[in-house]
DNA sequence: CGCGCGTTTGAATGTTTTCAATCTTCGTGG
DNA sequence: CCACGAAGATTGAAAACATTCAAACGCGCG
């Protein structure tokens, strides 16, 4: 379903004068975070007439792996997991998404993960295609999504360090803080984080089984280092120790 | 040590006429493979000329995590591990590179991660602001650093899956044959590889220790998988079985 | 030939997993 | 509005896999 119909856009159109369109990607919420970011307003135009956009429910599918590789997303709102399966059912989550995040590019002609919605979600959709071909007139488009490319290989590489060499607790420490910066909530001492995904996704994430994670989570509690009102919501009593836990790193 | 020095390539430039320099890349053993592949051959020539070679032996650094990131290296020779490190020593291995692998762009003003040379190495120097110039020139050069980020992507989610969700026998497994479709072995029924790199490496590669390593080995070896004429060569007497046990994936 | 380092092998330990049961939460329907 | 049922989360006990500690082996180099 699209969120921006047409009919809106020609609305606005009036509004504003009679050459100019009303361009939803002016308004979005991550204009500035995403793929979208280095764009100029005619740019941001040629990038926005290709676009759809859509929202889906929590848990359902985006994509999957081996799907056709025709669209590329970006999510503008919620949070996507993206995971590899093993075919006995063993799962590993790659990554999660936030507004800004841009997925299913980068891949051959079929998608190389899956990507579930964990929340619901608002998403931008690109044709493949056409996107390809923008990105040849638009440099800034392809030297923005080389960056993305880096950034992400960056965040793989600490993902692998954090599963192939931390401890369970330092696994989930690790998260915790992460996800704390994420938020921006570094400030206070007391920091509140939802953490949207279940104990599975977050199992999958660190390699680990849901009971590790709970026991872990529940050590952490009798411990002073965080409180736990309810399983998606977690107070950071102590982040400081949390950091000490999940360093390590250079 | 230049590997191509000025007189050298002054001399040739002679033997071939006034007006055309000798291109050491044009008879480079990874040309097609690595970045210079896409390139014509004047766009070659603008390469070249910022390129700088050196060698290395076994064990030298080529950077470390941290360092100024002001070169970005191809190799031409050799096997380099790229690493990460925690505080205490752990440290993880993020892959190992190949002739026409690529290293030390994508990354801050700093490398987030280490380079050694695990054989003897041939490398070719760009320096990193000279070669961000001619990406902004060669577009063929931006296409095809944005593939093999994303190739290297895809190459670290398939990690994060051996991480997180594979035994040891399943990550040896793996590790093997994908080092035997490396090596392009995959016709011959007894494929016979190289591993140039030693246990520590390979434990620290599949997030486990020397010794299961080692046992692991001992144990293929003992069911009739493999054989080990010596550490760094390895007889995939069953290349079929290992497939098996490496695979689970889609 | 002997030393040293990397590898292999053995035994004990431990962390995480597995299996199982209970508790909690939340949505649904009575 | 409360009761019920299902799914997720927590907790406990037993088991397993990989690690740790330790010793022996083997190979290459001086």
């Amino acid at each position: 379903m699209a969120l921006q119909s047409a009919a809106t856009r020609d609305s606005r159109t009036a509004a504003q004068g009679p050459a100019r369109f009303y361009n939803p990607c002016e308004a979005c919420a991550v204009r500035g975070a995403g793929i979208c970011a280095p764009l100029e307003p005619q740019e941001l135009e040629r990038l926005s007439a290709i676009a759809g956009r859509s929202r889906l429910g929590a848990e359902q599918v985006v994509f999957c792996e081996g799907d056709p590789a025709d669209t590329v997303f970006a999510v503008t709102e919620g949070t996507v997991r993206l995971s590899k399966m093993l075919l006995d059912g063993r799962r590993q989550i790659t990554g999660f998404l936030s507004p800004g995040g841009f997925l299913g590019i980068a891949y051959s002609d079929t998608y190389s993960y899956s990507a579930e919605a964990v929340t619901s979600l608002a998403l931008c959709r690109f044709p493949r295609r056409q996107l390809e071909g923008l990105i040849v007139e638009l440099p800034g488009l392809e030297r923005r999504l080389l960056s993305m490319a880096f950034d992400e290989i960056k965040a793989a590489q600490d993902q692998m360090v954090l599963l192939g060499c931390k401890s369970a607790e330092e696994k989930l420490a690790t998260f915790l803080w992460q996800w704390c910066l994420k938020a921006g909530r570094r400030e206070r001492s007391d920091c509140v984080i939802d953490l949207p995904m279940n104990r599975t996704d977050i199992a999958d994430y660190l390699g680990l089984t849901t009971e590790t994670v709970s026991r872990t989570f529940s050590r952490f509690a009798k411990e002073g280092i965080l409180a736990l009102p309810s399983t998606h919501d977690v107070i950071l009593r102590r982040p400081e120790r949390l950091k000490e836990m999940a360093s390590g790193e250079f």
